[in-house]
RNA sequence: GGGAGUGUUCCCGAGUGGCCAAAGGGGGCAGACUGUAAAUCUGUUGCGUUUCGCUUCGGUGGUCCGAAUCCACCCGCUCCCA
């Protein structure tokens, strides 16, 4: 109950589920920019495969932390966290409302909770040995290894989870510090923030896939063959060669499938991580969920979709007022 | 018309007499998540009154103490010869 705590407007849920949308009429209502919070569409030119809205989609409305990285830098949520913080203030200092958009769990969790980040970098070459040794002597011994001088994150930790496993180990290599004790630590500064959630989702999952599988033909048919030939071009890219969109085309630009099959693929991906995407919401009590309501054929699919759109704005326009007495 | 094969749980696919409600993978569902997170990882997945019972492996009938597995016929699909 810190009265100087500075209100933000939180818009998230799964990926083609209409946050962008929402987020911009809430900043034309509210007189808000947006700030991204989304692990890929912080690169430049990815733009088809992150569905990144182009300028008559922003309406006007300034757009922070998105398409300023090249795709061969490496980004973290260290990294993000810090930029949001000044970004924010920045927003604030004009009197202006922030808006955090995006699907990257982790990074709002971590900017909302005003995570702090130990200075503990990254040891490339460690990890890659690490790697190697799990590799020729089993997960186990990784796991053990870790035990040894962490036990409490390595029984948080499954054995396979190898990516954990590692980061691990190595912030104690480089700092001499259990991963379990920095935990502990980085959760010792209270948020500056009062943050009024929204979590975008449907009634019936069918119709959150449905969107998926539309928006990944949208995207082939607006030239995402042709970018990602170009990503691909790049060479080997760091934390951006994540990005689904690119990946599963791959085996078609290489003459190894049929564009049917990576389409197929791409869309499954889209959906699984959609689901991920959900699990990590769900646990937000804080979040208001808008709902669209179960499709169930009716009308026309788009008739359909805006009455409902208008709905959910409406809720969320309405919450806004409520819980914000400077409106 | 002759020959060879094949039909398994949502899908693919293993299983050729008991240890089979049936490997494995996919999908679905659920979950974890603190420096590459659009990543990484886990659990679960016939039904029920759940240390046990019931119904399942194209269909019907049979052999056997016992069948997804063997036999007969039927239905469907594939392939080869005509």
């Amino acid at each position: 109950m810190n009265n100087n705590k500075s209100f933000v407007v939180v818009v998230c849920g799964p990926t083609a589920s209409g946050k962008t949308k929402l987020a911009v009429d809430l900043a034309l209502a509210f007189d808000g920019e947006i700030i991204s919070a989304d692990s890929m569409q912080i690169y430049k030119y990815m733009n088809i495969a992150t569905a990144k809205p182009d300028e008559s989609e922003k309406q006007g409305i300034k757009h922070h932390l998105m398409d300023f990285l090249e795709p061969y830098e490496s980004f973290s949520v260290a990294d993000y966290v810090a930029l949001s913080h000044t970004v924010i203030a920045d927003i604030i200092s004009r009197s202006k409302l922030p808006i955090i958009v995006g699907g990257t769990g982790l990074y709002i969790d971590s900017l909302l909770n005003n995570i702090q980040f130990d200075e503990t970098g990254a040891d490339y070459q460690y990890r890659d040995e690490l790697k190697l040794l799990a590799a020729k002597n089993g997960n186990k011994v990784l796991h053990d290894m870790l035990r040894e001088i962490d036990t409490e994150t390595a029984n948080k930790l499954h054995e396979n989870n190898l990516s954990r496993i590692i980061r691990a180990l190595e912030v104690y290599k480089l700092s001499g510090k259990k991963l379990s004790e920095l935990e502990a630590q980085s959760r010792s500064k209270p948020s500056p923030y009062k943050p009024l959630f929204f979590g975008i989702n449907y009634e019936s999952r069918d119709d959150l896939y449905e969107r998926i599988n539309r928006r990944v033909d949208i995207m082939l048919e607006s030239g995402l063959i042709e970018e990602a030939r170009w990503f691909y071009s790049m060479g080997d890219l760091p934390t951006s060669a994540q990005a689904i969109g690119y990946k599963e085309l791959k085996p078609y630009l290489d003459g190894k499938a049929t564009l049917n099959e990576c389409t197929e693929r791409l869309k499954q991906e889209t959906r699984n991580y959609a689901k991920r995407q959900l699990t990590w919401f769900r646990k937000n009590k804080d979040i208001n969920w808008l709902m669209f309501e179960n499709n169930a054929e009716k009308a026309e699919y788009t008739q359909f979709y805006e009455n409902e759109y208008i709905k959910i704005l409406n809720t969320a326009k309405k919450m806004i007022r409520s819980s914000c007495n400077c409106f």
